[in-house]
Parts: structure tokens; C-alpha cells; sequence
DNA sequence: AGGCTTACCTAGAGGTCCTAGGCAAATTAT
DNA sequence: ATAATTTGCCTAGGACCTCTAGGTAAGCCT
């Protein structure tokens, strides 16, 4: 019988896709299974099992998001990068809700650390037009990932469509209120 | 035989501690059912099902959350209420991990609408102190939602433990850029 | 061609969710 | 107080998911 050709690296991507359709809650072990015409046990060569597959799909996300981040604020800066910056995490959130949901899973410090490194030098480079020193620096980069997500997630949970004004005004408002805190930040 | 005197508020006060205690993740129709020494399915009588058992769930954390923030920030004003506002929703995420956790699923606008009008309010109230008026009062809810709900889980997610600058200065610093930053909002 | 590695298989145990149908305890009507 | 009704909890069982043990055969290396 012809092999499906399954590695690891496949399964999660499969699986990031299938997050993307059906919901991150909703992928198992099992559906994965079904779309690639194998038994579940086949999987267990490649995962060590389901939770395992659950962290490669969220190590995948923050990758991506990274590389999505940098190339939106190359060559920007103040501002426009800080614009940039959050645009790209909200698009990502958007385009990619599976992806989004599976990178707030809690991950290990080694897991995380490649990931989290890369996304630590994003966020200092944004904050670099903001002239801040540690250790605000760290304070400030927390309250503006604090921000991000917070508002993301908040209006992917759909608390924010109780009310008829605008998400997108909100959204706006939210970034010249991060830009103008941070600017007025060394006092 | 003597019955256990189960109800769907029993069944939802039970699931909120077990979920503290065990992760929301991990409240299952059968855990709960094990808790009150009944089978599984005793508990269908009282709950629809295992989702109408987490919305029950996050919706008494909301309740649980408003009146807890309500009692914070009454008789205080300005900055004061705020950073009693933020005290309370960052302590009830601290010390009922598995209610905060609850309370982020998607709910449909009916079932959270009793919840999110006593929400609403009391973020009025605290920003109250700001002189804010429609629609710039929605935009400020948001961020202010926003902000509080990014950094509490981040938190909790771990984020911020890769870098050794203390959470709580860090917390404390995100508390002064908010009330300078609805300080200037009229702009 | 023979040997080795490994991708995928079958079989099966154990867990969760949920429905259908039944009995007995609690409650209400007489 | 007894009869009628409601309802709390039961057993049985199907569907799906996770994961392990052990086997077969496909593909690579010599």
C-alpha cells in the first residue's frame, strides 16, 4: 500500500490549516487522521501525542507571525512602525484565527524561546523610535503586547460588538493612545 | 436510594471550583458527576450539555467578577477608582484561574447581556472621573478593556517570565500610562 | 537480492459525550 | 393517607477521541 508520506512537519502544518477552519479546540488527533486517509495510530510516530501536536501548531503560529511582523515593519519607524507592528498582529489574528488561538496556549520557556526572542527584538525595534531605556523599556514593550492582544482577543470573543460604534474607530484611537503614552513615557 | 440534590446552580458553583482547581479545560461532564458520586448521565437532566455547562459557568464569573469590581471601586474617584478597577480584575484572575479562564469563551449576545450591561456600567463609572463623552467613552472602555484583559493573560500565559523585570512594576507603570493617557484623551 | 529502518497497519483498552428508556423518590392532588 | 404526577438518578449503549503494543510491508542501503 502507498505511504502517505507523513513527517511531522506536515502534520502540523495540516493541522494549523485544519485550526484555521474548524476551530484550534476542534483539532485532534483523529480528524488530522481522517484528512491524510490514515488510522490515528499512524500518527503516533510523528507526535508523541495530541498536546505535543497542540505546541508544534503553536510554535509554527508564533513563527509565522514573527516573519509576518518584521517584513510589515522593515524600513518603518516611530509611528508607522508602531502601526505596522500592530496592524500585521491583528491581520494575523484575523486571516489565521486557529493559528492565533493555538500561539495563547502556555508553552514551556524552551519551547518558547526562539520564538519569543525573535518577537522581543520586533517589539524593541519598534519601541527604538520611541527613545526608551530599560528598564521601561520592558514595561513599555508589556503594555503594548498587553494592548495588542488584549484588544484582538477581545473582539474575536465578540465582547466589543455589544455596542454599535465602530471596532475600527476604537481600533485607531487605541494606537494613538499607545503612540502618545510612549512618547510621553521618560517622565 | 437517596439522591445527591443536584441542580444546575449546584452543578455550575461545583464546576467553577473544580475548574480552578483542574483548569477549565479539564471540567468534563464526567469529573463533575464523579465530584457528587452520580453517573455521567444524572447530570443531562439539569444541563443541556457539556458547552451549556461552560456557559453557566462563565457567565457566573461574570456576575462573580462584576460584583467583585463593583464593590472596589465604589466610593473612590479618578485614578483611584481606576487603579481599583484594575486591582480587582487582575485578583480575580489570580485567584480563580479557572473562572477567568471561562469567561473568555465567545457567549451569544443574549446570554451575556445582563453581564455586560453591569460590566459596561462600572467602566463608565471608573471613567466617569475623566470627563469623556460618546463615542470617545466607548473607545476608552475599549482600551481600558483591553489593556487590563491583555496584560492579566498574558500573565498568566507566562509572557512576561522570560525577562527579569518585576510583573509588578510593569503592572504598575501600565496603570499610570492608562490614566495619563485618558487624562489627555479629549484631544 | 538481502537486510534494515520505519511508515503505516490492526487490535484493543480507557475516557468523554450524550440519548433512550426505566424505576423509585419526592411532591402534589384527592 | 393514599393515589397520581413529576422528576432525580439509574442502566445500557453508541459514537468519538487518545494512546499503546505488536505486526507487516514499503523504501533505502549495501
Amino acid at each position: 500500500m502507498a505511504r502517505a508520506g507523513l513527517t511531522a512537519d506536515r502534520l502540523t502544518q495540516a493541522a494549523a490549516d485544519l485550526a484555521d477552519e474548524v476551530g484550534f479546540e476542534n483539532v485532534t488527533v483523529s480528524a488530522l487522521a481522517r484528512h491524510f486517509g490514515v488510522k490515528d495510530a499512524s500518527l503516533y510516530s510523528h507526535i508523541r501525542n495530541a498536546q505535543d501536536l497542540r505546541v508544534r501548531l503553536a510554535v509554527l503560529a508564533l513563527a509565522e507571525l514573527a516573519d509576518q511582523v518584521a517584513e510589515s515593519i522593515a524600513g518603518r519607524a516611530g509611528k508607522d512602525a508602531l502601526v505596522a507592528f500592530a496592524s500585521a498582529y491583528r491581520r494575523y489574528a484575523r486571516e489565521r484565527p486557529g493559528r492565533y488561538a493555538a500561539m495563547q496556549i502556555a508553552l514551556d520557556p524552551d519551547t518558547a524561546a526562539d520564538s519569543a526572542l525573535k518577537h522581543a527584538e520586533m517589539t524593541r525595534a519598534v519601541l527604538r523610535g520611541y527613545e526608551l531605556w530599560e528598564p521601561e523599556l520592558t514595561d513599555a514593550a508589556r503594555l503594548l503586547h498587553s494592548t495588542l492582544h488584549g484588544f484582538v482577543s477581545l473582539e474575536r470573543s465578540g465582547a466589543f460588538h455589544s455596542h454599535p460604534r465602530g471596532v475600527e474607530a476604537s481600533w485607531l484611537r487605541a494606537l494613538d493612545a499607545l503612540d502618545s503614552v510612549l512618547r510621553a513615557w521618560p517622565a
